[in-house]
Parts: structure tokens; C-alpha cells; sequence
RNA sequence: GGCGAGUUGGCGGAGUGGUGACGCAGCGGAUUGCAAAUCCGUGUACACGAGUUCGAUUCUCGUACUCGCCUCCA
């Protein structure tokens, strides 16, 4: 079997994987909190995840394979937003999820195989709370459950980060429950406009770590192969997370490895609101730039680096997807993926080295197909994008221009010919001479009322 | 202040202790009436300074710069 490694962010080292359960592998990835269409940094790890999805799929086989991510429904920003919309937030949550989903399918993201909601798994949660208290590594107060940073020597062993220092430089509003300054919220107490659950410690609602804890632990057990999101989520959302299971377990299995994404920047700069480069992956669908242009710029560069989401990365990205769609039309995809390429993805998801070996099989169109198709490119699903524009009325024109430069050229009228060739070239008509006459086909600029004047 | 990541040719972007991936652009050639398309060829790149080594872009230390996180954030 194929042997894949992959970096871990708390040993700092490229691991094998090697899974809990031989043969089968668990992935559990951070997904999104449910209150706004997701943008451009969100997709990345859902692209780079499902790359990994898809290779593990090929290496373990699909029944195999259980990738799981969260939706995150009950969070303050969405209560934030279901108040100052008026709108009910089941309504808001719904409505956010099924534009994921369809964002998210745009670019070839297969859907997992599970996705908890964490609205769906409360009695989990306070579950697990409970377990905390009962061992000594959480607490109740003033309505709160809150976790104990200090209960746990290993706390910062995820993220390398030492408690003391971290304290010494935060802006941390110490609340008056808290004991100390770290602790961080396992439950707390709603008010009666806040969405709420009964539990041992009154009406309230999870805090956001614990409902990865609870709902992992649902899905897989203790312990499971991967854990992935983005690096912002490191610290402290992973951390507290590691820490929670890590108490309530007994021992450090959550996850065999942990991924972390690097982030996305826009022209260079951070993307954010007041610079105006912030946008969804739903703006640039509608902009016209396809879901599988925009996945193969997100693959284009190592999943833990910076990205740098840019102009030209784009065009060149079509431009790339372009040709190879052109290659391989009414090819079948070779029956086994090309060595070249599950070897770049099982050296920690090499998606930049993949892309570059299929580079190097456009002489051989039907495993260019199959490689590509293992990184989600070149589906048909994906590819209407691609397809030339219709000719319309056009086409006689065409074939009677073409007609009329062959005339020109053999009687040498060298102006008439090339004002022929330069046309067809301003009305999208691209033109190739060959030993057996021109063939034509369409760009995807193709305007018609430009060839009106040639005739 | 703390922690982490990054710095590769015009651009993008892999990788490696010893023969300079790959793509785009550029340049030269073939082809063409001229082009387009195609094909062939083409680049003394690894932030800087030390160190280890027979040899470093690749390892170690330091410096600079960029970015991220430390507060909701993928």
C-alpha cells in the first residue's frame, strides 16, 4: 500500500500515517460557524481537505475512509445576527448551509461523510463537561463551566506555546468566575433571547471548543487519524480541544495528526474588510471565474504555506485547465492513477508537486485524465466552463471566410488574407492551418458582430 | 513582548548535502507568403552573515524583511 506522511503540527515532523484502526482512517476537519456566505480563506482548507479526502479514498478505498466536519450552529455571532436581522436562527443557519454546500461543491469538494451539527449533539457536550468536572479539570461558577488550563502539564504541547508566557503578554479580560486567567468556557449560561439548553448547571449553551471534543468522540471514538483546519485555529480552538479530550480521556489519542493549513492573502496584503479585497467564493462564482479554476489556485501552492491569491494566478490557472481539457477530450482516464502523482500527494499532500507532474503528462492524455482526476480536475461536472460558445447563426460566415482567405491566399491577395486572419482573431475565431486545410474553433471571447464587417 | 510560518530565476512554484523540477512569460530555431497553432532549443535562482563539510540553495547559529496567531476568524 501506497505510504503517506504527513506533517504533524505538534511534533513538528512529517509522520506516516498509520492508522488507529489498520486499514481505515478517520478525518475530522474544523468546518465553518454558520452565519455568512463563506469566503475565499474558508475554502482553502475544504479544498486542500478534500484533496486529502480523495487521496486516501484512492489509497484506502472509499468505503474506508470516514472524513467528518462540523457545523458549527450555535455560536454568538450568529445569535448577533439573527438579532439584528430579525430572522430566526435555525432560519439563518439552514439558509448558510445550503450555500456552503453549494459553494463548496462548486470548486469539487466532495461532500464528507458525516456532518454534526453541534445544535445536534448538546447532551454530548454536557456529557463530556460533566466527565471535566468529575476529574478535576473543570468547574462550575456563577453558571459557567469552565475548563482548568492549569489541571493540564501538557496544555500548549499542540500549538508550542507556554502558559506563562502567553499570560504575561495577553490583553485577557480576566472574568470574576474565571480562576485563572487561561480558563476557558465550557458552558455557559443563556438569557431568554439566547438559544439555550437545560443542564446541570441551569439553562445555556456549549462553549466553541468543546463541540469538536464531543462530536469527534461521537463519530470516532477517542481516537482517530487526522485533524485539520486552518493554522489560525492552532490556538486556541485546537489547543483547547487537544486539552479537553486529553483530560476527559486520559490519554493524548484524539488525533495521530494534526494539520494545519496555511493562510490566504489577496494581491499580497491580508484580506480584509476595510482594504476591500475581501470577498466569497460565491462573488468570484458569479464574477465568472469557475469553481475549478478557483480549486486549482488553491492547490497551486503547498497546503501550509501562504497563499497568495492574485489576478494572474487565476488566469494562468484557466489557462492551464483549459489546455488540459482540450487534451483530454473523448479520452478515457487511464484505469490507474500515475505514479508521479500519488507519489507528490503522499509526501504530506503535495498538491504544487501533483499539479506539476500532470504537466508533464500531457503527452499521455489518458493518465493526464486519471491524475488529474484524483485532484478533483476535469469532471464534466466541473467543466462548463470550458465549453466553446455557441456558433449560432455564425457558423456559415465562418466557413465562407475561411473560404475566402484559401481563395485569397492562392491568388496571393496577401492583404485580403491577413485582414481575414486578423478578423477572425478580434471576433474570438481561432484559426489553425493545417497540412489538411483550417480548422476553426471558438475562443471563449467569441463575439460574432465582429466578423459583419469582413465579409 | 511571546509563539509559529515564510524568504528559490522576469512571475508563479516544487525540491535536494554534490549533473540548477515544473508552469507562465521572454529569447532562438523549425514550420508559415506573414502569422496563429504545433514542435525543438534556451536561463551561471535559491534574503544576508558566519559555521559544519571534500562540497550547502539544502544542515546549524545569528541578522534582516514579510506574514500569521496570541481577541471572533480557515
Amino acid at each position: 500500500m501506497t505510504k503517506i506522511v504527513l506533517h504533524d503540527t505538534k511534533t513538528k515532523l512529517k509522520k506516516p500515517l498509520e492508522p488507529v484502526v489498520p486499514g481505515k482512517v478517520g478525518m475530522y476537519v474544523c468546518g465553518p460557524t454558520v452565519y455568512d456566505r463563506a469566503h475565499i480563506g474558508n475554502a482553502r482548507p475544504v479544498v486542500v481537505f478534500d484533496t486529502l479526502y480523495r487521496l486516501l479514498r484512492q489509497v484506502y478505498g472509499t468505503d474506508n475512509v470516514t472524513y467528518v466536519r462540523n457545523f458549527t450552529d450555535v455560536d454568538d455571532k450568529i445569535n448577533a445576527r439573527a438579532a439584528e436581522s430579525g430572522r430566526s436562527i435555525s432560519d439563518i443557519t439552514e439558509e448558510t448551509i445550503g450555500w456552503y454546500l453549494d459553494d463548496m461543491g462548486a470548486m469539487g469538494a466532495l461532500e464528507p461523510d458525516e456532518a454534526p451539527r453541534a445544535t445536534q449533539s448538546i447532551d454530548a457536550m454536557i456529557k463530556m463537561t460533566e466527565e471535566l468536572i468529575a476529574k478535576g479539570h473543570a468547574y462550575a461558577a456563577e453558571g459557567h463551566v469552565l475548563f482548568s488550563v492549569k489541571s493540564d502539564p501538557e496544555y500548549g504541547s499542540l500549538s508550542h506555546r507556554n502558559v506563562d508566557d502567553m499570560i504575561a503578554g495577553a490583553r485577557i479580560e480576566v472574568a470574576p468566575y474565571k480562576r485563572d486567567a487561561m480558563d476557558f468556557v465550557l458552558w455557559k449560561p443563556s438569557d431568554a433571547d439566547t438559544p439555550g439548553w437545560d443542564s446541570p448547571w441551569g439553562r445555556g449553551r456549549p462553549g466553541w471548543h468543546i463541540e469538536c471534543s464531543a462530536m469527534a468522540r461521537e463519530v470516532f471514538g477517542e481516537r482517530f487519524d487526522i485533524h485539520g483546519g486552518g493554522n489560525d485555529l492552532m490556538f486556541p480552538h485546537h489547543e483547547n480541544e487537544a486539552a479537553q479530550s486529553r483530560c476527559a480521556h486520559g490519554h493524548d489519542g484524539m488525533a495521530s495528526i494534526w494539520m494545519h493549513n496555511g493562510m490566504l492573502q489577496v494581491e499580497g496584503a491580508k484580506m480584509s474588510k476595510s482594504l476591500g479585497n475581501f470577498f466569497t467564493v460565491k462573488d468570484l462564482l458569479d464574477k465568472g471565474i469557475p469553481g475549478e479554476v478557483i480549486r486549482f489556485v488553491l492547490l497551486s501552492t503547498h497546503y501550509r504555506a501562504p497563499l497568495d491569491w492574485t489576478e494572474r494566478g487565476v488566469s494562468e490557472a484557466e489557462k492551464t485547465l483549459r489546455k488540459w481539457r482540450t487534451l483530454t477530450v473523448g479520452i478515457e482516464p487511464a484505469a490507474t492513477v500515475p505514479p508521479s502523482v500519488i507519489a507528490a500527494l503522499s509526501d504530506d499532500l503535495n498538491t504544487a508537486g501533483a499539479i506539476a507532474a500532470l504537466h508533464g503528462l500531457t503527452g499521455d492524455p489518458a493518465g493526464l485524465l486519471a491524475g488529474a482526476s484524483m485532484l478533483g480536475f476535469l469532471s464534466d461536472a466541473l467543466g462548463e466552463w470550458a465549453d466553446a460558445p455557441e456558433v449560432g447563426d455564425a457558423g456559415a460566415m465562418i466557413e465562407a471566410l475561411i473560404a475566402a482567405r484559401t481563395e485569397a491566399r492562392k491568388a496571393k491577395d496577401f492583404a485580403r488574407s491577413d485582414a481575414i486572419r486578423d478578423g477572425f482573431a478580434a471576433a474570438g475565431v481561432i484559426v489553425k492551418d493545417t497540412a489538411d486545410g483550417a480548422t476553426w474553433e471558438l475562443a471563449p471571447d467569441f463575439d460574432p458582430a465582429k466578423l459583419e464587417g469582413l465579409v
